[in-house]
RNA sequence: GCCUUGUUAGUGUAGCGCGGCCCAGCAUGAAAGGCUCUCACCCUUUUGACACGGGUUCAAAUCCCGUACAAGGCACCA
C-alpha cells in the first residue's frame, strides 16, 4: 500500500494524517520550570502599575507567570505596584513622562486580566503595605546596612562616580535613625533626604553603588490618601514583598535585571531564601510601549481613548476582534527568550484567524467606491446569493436583489479594483461575483464603462476572469461603512445591505478586504474595528 | 564614559547548561501550483538563518577571546 493510499484510509477512520507526513506538531509550551525543588506551592505574581491599561508588553509578562501557575498547579496574586515615587512638587508641575497612578487603571487592569483567562488567587496593594517597608527599613538603618543621606543627587553622582563614600555613609546609626525619623515626620522635605543601602561604593556597576531605597513624596495617594511621606523604591519594597508573599518565581521583564542585584542583596541581610527569578526580553512595535506615553496622548487627545488601536491595550484588542486566546498562544509560542523583538503581530493575527474564520460571517464591502455602468442587461431582476461562510455551508446563503432598468445598471467597485482594471483589464472579462460577467469597455474620469456577456460562472471560469466585489449604488440596497484601522485610520466604502442584521459586536469577514469587528449598526451607517 | 544582557531564515522561536544524532526543527511570511464564485480557508511545492573575526577540538550554532550592533541600568520612575 502506498503512502497515498494510506492517507485515505486513515482519513476515512478520523486518523490524524499529520502523523503520517512526519509532521508532528511540536509539543508547544513552555520550558519546564527551574527552581522547584522543595517548593510547596510555586508562587508568582502580577505586578502591574496602575498608570493605564495592559498593553501588549504587559501581556507578556502577565501570560507567562499565569502559564506557569497553571503548569505547576501554583498560585498567582495580583499585587498593584501602586507606590508613589514622584514628588508632589513635580506632579503639581506637570512633568512630562511623569508617572502617576491613574485610579481608573486598577479597573482596566482587572478588566484585562480577566479578559486574558487569568486567574488570580489573592489581590494585594503595595500601598496597603507602607508599615512593613517602613519597618524593614528601620531595621536595615540599625544594622548599620543602610543610611539615611542628604546629598543632593548631583553630589551623590560625584561621589559614586568617583567609587568614593559620601559623607553620610559614616554617621552612626543614631544619627541615621534622627534622619530617617525626620523624613517619617515631615520635618524633612521632598528631596531633603532618602536612605540608601550599603551595597558599596567601589561595585564595578556604578547603578548598583549605594542604591537607595527610600525616599520622600509627599504627594497624595489616590487610593490610601495624603497619609504617608516615605516610599520605598520598587527594588525594596520587592526585595521585602517577595519574601514575604512567599514568592517563588519571578518572572519579569529584562528591564528589571538591575533589581535582582538589590533583592538578593537584601535577601542575604536578612538571611532569606532566595526566589528563583527569570527574566524575558522586552517587545515593541515599532515604537516602544508605555502605559505612561499611551495616557499622555489620550489626554491630548491625539489617541481616541483608552481603546484606541495604537495602544495595544487589552480593550483595544477586544474592541478589534482579537481574541484572547489568539494572545495567549502567540505569547507562549514566544517563551520566555531574554532578547528584545519586535511583537510579531502577523502571528497573533494567524493565531487569531484560526480562531474566528469559522464564525466571521461574509460581506460583501467596498472601499473608496469608483462607479462601474453596465449596459446592455438582459433581465429586469436577479439576486446574487453569496454563502454565509464558505467554511459553514449549513449556514447556508444570503441574499442582494438588483433591479436593473432599462437594460442597465450602476454598481460600486473598490478603487483598489478600478485601478487594476483600468490598467490591466480592458476588453477583458471580469465575472461580478455571485452576479454576471461582463465585459469592460472604456474609463473616463472616475468610471468604468462595460457591458453585460453573461450570467453563468462556467465561463467566467473558462475564461479565468478576473472575480471583483461590488455593491449596489442604489441607497436602499446599500449601507455606508466606516473601519476604523490598525493605525487610527479610518477607511469608508459601501457594504451590502445585509449588514443591518448585524449585531454590535459581531465578527465579520469583508470579503478580499479583512476582518472586522462590527462596532454600531444603523441605517445611516456601520462602524467596524479593522481585525486583520 | 562605566556596567549588564542579548544577537539562529523577512518575522517570531527550537536547539546551546553535558560539543558530534543540526549540511539546523517549527510557526508565520513570501513565491509557484491545485481547490474555490474572496487576493480568505484548505492542500502541494519552493524559498531562506547559526552577527563578524580569531581560538580550543578529530568534531562548534553549541566552549573561550575579541569586534560590531541592539536593548537596559548608571534617576529621590516603575
Amino acid at each position: 500500500m502506498g503512502i497515498d493510499a494510506i492517507k485515505t484510509e486513515t482519513l476515512d477512520l478520523g486518523i490524524d494524517v499529520s502523523l503520517l507526513n512526519g509532521k508532528h506538531e511540536e509539543k508547544k509550551g513552555l520550558p519546564p520550570l527551574p527552581g522547584l525543588d522543595g517548593v510547596k506551592v510555586p508562587t508568582f505574581r502580577l505586578a502591574p502599575f496602575p498608570s493605564g491599561p495592559l498593553h501588549i508588553g504587559n501581556a507578556r509578562m502577565v501570560i507567562l507567570n499565569d502559564e506557569y501557575a497553571k503548569l505547576t498547579n501554583g498560585k498567582l496574586i495580583l499585587c498593584f505596584d501602586d507606590t508613589i515615587g514622584t514628588t508632589k512638587k513635580k506632579l503639581d508641575a506637570g512633568a512630562s513622562g511623569a508617572k502617576f497612578i491613574l485610579p481608573e487603571a486598577y479597573d482596566m487592569i482587572r478588566e484585562g486580566l480577566e479578559w486574558l483567562g487569568v486567574e488570580w488567587d489573592e489581590e494585594v496593594y503595595k500601598s496597603d503595605r507602607l508599615e512593613i517597608y517602613n519597618d524593614y527599613c528601620q531595621k536595615l538603618i540599625e544594622q548599620d546596612n543602610a543610611y539615611t543621606c542628604t546629598c543632593t543627587p548631583a553630589d551623590f553622582k560625584k561621589f559614586k562616580d568617583g567609587k568614593q563614600p559620601c559623607p553620610h555613609r559614616q554617621l552612626r546609626v543614631s544619627e541615621s535613625l534622627e534622619g530617617w525619623r525626620k523624613m517619617i515626620d515631615g520635618e524633612y522635605g521632598e528631596g531633603d533626604a532618602v536612605i540608601r543601602l550599603k551595597t558599596g561604593m567601589d561595585l564595578d556597576d556604578p547603578a548598583l553603588r549605594d542604591p537607595v531605597i527610600m525616599r520622600i513624596s509627599w504627594a497624595p495617594h489616590p487610593r490610601i490618601g495624603n497619609v504617608n511621606k516615605v516610599w520605598p523604591m520598587l527594588e525594596f519594597s520587592w526585595a521585602i514583598d517577595d519574601h514575604l508573599l512567599g514568592i517563588t518565581h519571578i518572572i519579569r521583564g529584562k528591564d528589571l535585571l538591575k533589581e535582582d542585584y538589590i533583592e538578593r542583596f537584601i535577601w542575604d541581610i536578612f538571611k532569606w531564601k532566595h526566589s528563583e527569578i527569570m527574566h524575558h526580553g522586552l517587545l515593541s512595535l515599532g515604537f516602544k510601549l508605555s502605559k505612561t506615553r499611551a495616557r499622555e496622548k489620550v489626554k491630548a487627545g491625539e489617541y481616541s481613548g483608552w481603546s484606541d488601536p495604537r495602544i495595544w491595550s487589552m480593550q483595544s484588542l477586544e474592541k478589534r476582534g482579537i481574541q484572547p486566546e489568539a494572545i495567549r498562544k502567540t505569547l507562549v509560542d514566544m517563551g520566555i527568550s531574554m532578547t528584545d523583538v519586535d511583537f510579531p503581530y502577523k502571528i497573533l493575527y494567524a493565531e487569531n484567524q484560526k480562531i474566528i474564520d469559522k464564525e466571521s460571517d461574509r460581506f460583501f464591502f467596498v472601499e473608496d467606491p469608483v462607479m462601474m455602468e453596465i449596459l446592455g442587461i438582459p433581465k429586469e431582476e436577479y439576486i446574487a446569493k453569496p454563502l454565509v461562510n464558505p467554511l459553514v455551508p449549513t449556514k447556508g446563503y444570503r441574499e442582494i436583489p438588483i433591479k436593473i432598468q432599462d437594460g442597465s445598471k450602476e454598481i460600486f467597485v473598490s478603487r483598489g479594483d478600478f485601478k487594476t482594471l483600468k490598467s490591466d483589464f480592458r476588453g477583458k472579462m471580469i465575472r461580478l461575483k455571485d452576479l454576471i460577467n461582463v465585459i469592460l469597455d472604456s474609463t473616463r474620469d472616475e468610471r468604468l464603462f462595460a457591458r453585460y456577456l453573461s450570467d453563468d460562472l462556467e465561463s467566467a471560469r473558462n475564461k479565468k476572469a478576473k472575480i471583483i466585489h461590488w455593491v449596489d449604488t442604489d441607497p436602499k440596497n446599500h449601507v455606508k461603512v466606516s473601519i476604523m484601522m490598525a493605525d487610527g485610520a479610518l477607511i469608508q466604502g459601501f457594504g451590502e445591505k445585509n449588514l443591518l442584521s448585524c449585531e454590535e459586536g459581531q465578527l465579520v469577514q469583508f470579503e478580499r478586504f479583512c476582518f472586522a469587528k462590527i462596532q454600531s449598526v444603523n441605517e445611516s451607517e456601520i462602524r467596524a474595528f479593522f481585525t486583520h
